[in-house]
RNA sequence: GGGAGUUUAGCUCAGCUGGUUCAGAGCAUCUGCCUUACAAGCAGAGGGUCGGCGGUUCGAAUCCGUCAACUCCCACCA
């Protein structure tokens, strides 16, 4: 059978998943072994899978393969999240397209097309991270707005009301005029723009012509002022205090105000105060107890309020308001002046700050426990370096405004009366039934009015960690008390604060613990320029094309190459090559051992053996490595440390010791330990490239039907490694590398077997031929000579070593372990070169050996470094003695 | 304006509590090779004043100060 020297992920890729998903390999319920569970950050219903996702979700599902291979209880759940605002933008866009107006249609009609999108469309990303080979349950695929996680965000609210953290309370939103709608701050696009500064001169009241003078962007506003406020110290405005001064043109007389708020270099230090109309504005207008006047209706043009000009539109009304201005002889002067004003995302319209009637969670109690938590490290972030953002948010956190006007979403549980009076309840006969409590029957059922707008899409996410086990319904059902809470969460740093922080803070509120023991935080996803991926710029490469072109095993070990946690990650699709690459490697591999013939008759040749022993030091080096990367989280590291001790180790080295010569079998026992070795390798690969190691695990020997490496156990180090071994295999490396260098520069082929010699000098005499005691005489090895020998020959295609008393004529020598090794060629050699290349190793040995000198003739060095770094230095010296020695001697031979 | 971070080879980054993992890795580059698992490969080589300056120390990529450049988050100023 003729196996494909390039490997092809397509078919295995899709053959594997559905083996895993057939066999429920993904499902977990709870047992009596520990737990490791991770709840996916909910990706949009609406979304499709971009280069975070991918980024994400890789990380997670190796963290989660991981643990079920070191026997966890492994479960990642599954699920989207409705995002309020994004989604019913798109089906009101969606709707568009159709010719309906959102407004044109009923809350019912609209969720209805909501839902008919959501059940279309909702399912491709979790269908997309199928092909990444995510591991998740799908049997517990939750969804946001589930009825069960539904009545979960109903019932925090209500909890939340009835412990008095929920209240409402005015907020100034962004006001598009032209959608007649609030919108989020994400919604809203800073810009510059060019603009007038207008300086306004107000009369002090009960004087002839004392003034006072203010700058405005906004001489319109003029008419809703209710103030002017100075610094409380700014000496120009002192003898003004406890004065009145009089709104031109409407000639309304208000107070001189003090606050510190106010910049005093600011234009003139004087600043008008319209609380209706300006966020900062509203704040002193609180702290000052000043009336507010709303001048603007809801399409931006002025109201009664305003008195004059009513009816004209916010811009018109500035031009028209300058020359009134100037003929009631308030307008000073007008500056050039650039300021960033707000845009709707949407319709472009410069946003009108407005006041209006919200709802707001009081996060002060809720913040305090959530800080402690992390301050004191029993949630640990990855970077921790996030702790200080943390810390710094959570000392100041605000009021968080949970009332969003949407109807996509989970609709407030709140009634109001006629009255004005308003009820919290589940449901409206729930509603009532408080009213008929409160009030007695003078109000009907029909008299209840619902909130309209649903809560901020963050308040169902704060649950998630809870809510997907069902556990604010069930607090004490099996599932909340095995698996929550959490191993990690993986999630972005831009959303620390509006869902980390909440959900941490959600956790101990409802269930009085964590909801994850760590979170690790991946970076931003960005191309080659540094820019953050994004689809106007249209720099983000497709994922599912990129996973049919170098299959998912590789884009994945592509985004892992280069992702240390919280570091942005420069995406390059080089990487995935890399990736692909890697997995045609161990496919070649794999071809290699499965083409050998076995023969039980021929014997195990030393240099096998030896590579074996040595290989398996080496596994239990790298595997002991490896739990150190991974409880600190490093999984590009971890991921590098098995990528090299693949493709240098295992292939470039072991198999190339232990692969008999061309159409030869191999011993029975070696080909057993061999398929052995391979067998744990792609164990420990199985986590970062699941598909490629299940394909090749399933290959390598009989299995089970129901077998899968999903299951096999992660190879644990049991003992220490021998690190005499591993470095005496080292300093033969050393000498391979010389060897193939000499090679490489005097052009022998390949093919060419070499001689080498090992230069004796006086030692010859002490043992004759005996390489044992010859290597033993220079301290190099202590039993296992044979590595140095056996596997240099195989490495390296000598013919024989032999050991001579001096270097002979017409060979090229190089000095290694303080032992001097010489080759003869047959060709004749460049005299001049060599000769060249011996001085200036001579003249580079002698420099280091200055710097050492140098070092332990100063005194302080000598008494004040440690024992074990001066003892280095000493060695370091006799080490560059004995070499410089050594180079002079074959200098002088020539 | 407030806070945080980054700066090490052409690129992306390791380098943990100062000293043999100390100047590293991968990719890219260059030179040989279609050698019998793999040209998506093999073997070899070159390449850095560790952002600048100053300090602490016997010793600094590592600690401190300062300057410069870049990045991010938060608040945005009439």
């Amino acid at each position: 059978m003729e196996i494909s020297t390039k490997y092809d992920p397509k078919e295995i890729e899709n053959k594997w998943y559905k083996f895993w998903e057939d066999n429920q390999f993904f499902a977990s319920t709870p047992d009596e072994r520990p737990p490791y569970t991770i709840v996916i950050p909910p990706p949009n219903v609406t979304g499709v899978l971009h280069m975070g996702h991918m980024l994400n979700n890789t990380i997670q599902d190796v963290l989660i393969r991981r643990a079920r291979m070191l026997g966890f209880n492994a479960l990642w759940v599954p699920g989207t999240d409705h995002a309020s605002i994004a989604t019913e933008a798109k089906v009101v866009a969606l709707l568009k397209e159709k010719g309906i107006d959102k407004n044109s249609i009923t809350r019912e009609e609209f969720l209805e097309h909501a839902w008919e999108w959501r059940e279309k469309h909702g399912g491709i990303i979790l269908q997309q991270l199928r092909k990444l080979g995510a591991s998740c349950d799908w049997n517990r695929t939750k969804f946001t707005m589930d009825e069960d996680l539904s009545e979960s965000v109903i019932d925090v609210f209500i909890d939340l009301y009835e412990k008095g953290k929920i209240y409402r309370g005015v907020r100034m939103v962004n006001w598009d005029p032209k959608a007649l709608t609030a919108v989020s701050d994400e919604e809203v696009i800073y810009q510059e723009v060019q603009s007038k500064l207008y300086y306004l001169q107000y009369k002090i009241e009960n004087t002839e012509n004392e003034y006072v003078t203010i700058a405005t962007t906004r001489p319109e506003t003029i008419l809703g002022d209710v103030a002017v406020c100075m610094h409380p110290a700014d000496e120009r405005f002192q003898h003004l205090k406890g004065k009145r001064c009089i709104v031109p043109l409407v000639n309304r007389s208000i107070p001189l105000i003090y606050d510190e708020y106010v910049e005093r270099e600011f234009g003139t230090g004087a600043l008008k105060i319209t609380p209706a109309h300006d966020i900062n504005d509203y704040h002193i207008g609180i702290t000052h107890k000043l009336p507010s006047i709303n001048i603007f209706n809801e399409n931006g043009t002025l109201n009664e309020n305003a008195e004059i000009l009513v009816g004209v539109d916010r811009f018109e009304a500035r031009k028209q308001i300058i020359p009134l201005l100037e003929a009631a002889g308030n307008l000073v002067k007008i500056e050039d002046y650039t300021n960033k004003v707000g845009f709707s995302e949407r319709t472009n319209e410069a946003i009108e700050p407005k006041l209006s009637m919200q709802w707001f969670c009081d996060m002060a109690a809720l913040a305090k426990p959530a800080l402690e938590v992390v301050v004191n490290d029993t949630i640990r972030f990855y970077p921790d370096k996030l702790k200080n953002t943390y810390s710094y948010w959570m000392e100041n956190v605000k009021d968080w405004c949970i009332s969003r006007q949407l109807w996509w979403g989970h609709r407030i549980p709140a009634y109001y009366l006629p009255n004005g009076e308003v009820v919290v309840a589940k449901t409206k006969e729930m509603a009532y039934e408080k009213v008929v409590a409160k009030f007695g029957v003078q109000f009907a059922m029909e008299d209840l009015k619902q909130d309209e707008d649903v809560v901020d899409t963050w308040f169902s996410s704060w649950l998630w960690p809870i809510s997907v086990f069902d556990g604010l319904r069930y607090p004490d059902n099996e599932d909340i008390k095995y698996y929550y809470p959490t191993a990690v969460l993986v999630t972005a740093p831009e959303i620390i604060f509006f869902w980390v922080a909440r959900m941490i803070m959600a956790g101990l509120e409802w269930r009085r613990e964590i909801p994850f023991k760590d979170v690790y935080f991946t970076g931003i996803v960005r191309d080659k320029l540094r820019r953050k991926m994004s689809k106007s710029l249209g720099n983000s490469p497709d994922p599912i094309e990129l996973m049919e072109k170098y299959g998912a095993d590789g884009v994945r070990v592509g985004m892992l190459f280069s992702s240390p946690a919280g570091n942005d990650l420069m995406f390059d699709e080089t990487l995935c090559e890399q990736g692909r690459n890697f997995s045609n490697k161990i496919w070649n591999a794999f071809r290699l051992v499965k083409g050998w013939k076995v023969a039980d008759a021929i014997p195990q040749p030393k240099h096998t053996k030896i590579a074996i022993e040595w290989f398996k030091n080496r596994l239990n080096e790298v595997t002991r490595q490896l739990d150190d990367d991974f409880t600190k989280y490093r999984l590009s590291d971890a991921l590098i440390n098995i990528y090299k001790l693949i493709w240098d180790d295992f292939c470039s080295i072991f198999l190339e010791i232990v692969k008999p010569a061309y159409q030869q079998p191999i011993d029975a026992k070696s080909l057993e330990e061999i398929i052995d070795i391979f067998d744990r390798l792609l164990r420990l690969l199985h986590p970062f490239m699941p598909f490629i190691t299940e394909e090749l695990w399933q290959s390598l020997v009989k299995r089970g039907e129901k077998e899968t490496v999903m299951y096999a156990t992660m190879p644990k180090y049991a003992e220490n490694p021998d690190e005499s071994l591993l470095s005496n295999f080292n300093k033969t490396l050393v000498v391979v590398e010389q060897i193939r260098r000499i090679r490489a520069e005097k052009n022998i082929p390949q093919k060419v077997g070499l001689k080498l010699c090992v230069v004796c000098g006086e030692r010859y005499a002490l043992s004759g031929e005996n390489s044992l005691t010859v290597l033993r005489s220079y301290g190099l090895t202590v039993s296992k000579e044979d590595i140095f020998y056996e596997v240099i020959k195989k490495l390296c295609n000598l013919e024989t070593i032999e050991f001579v008393k001096e270097k002979m004529a017409g060979s090229v020598s190089f000095i290694e372990n303080n032992i001097e090794y010489c080759i003869p060629l047959t060709d004749t050699i460049n005299v001049e070169d060599e000769l060249k290349r011996l001085k200036e190793e001579l003249k580079y040995t002698e420099g280091f050996l200055q710097s050492v000198l140098n070092k332990l003739s100063n005194e302080k060095f000598v008494s004040g470094a440690p024992e074990q770094v001066v003892d280095n230095e000493r060695k370091k010296q006799t080490d560059a003695e004995t070499r410089i020695a050594m180079l002079k001697e074959q200098i002088a031979q020539f």
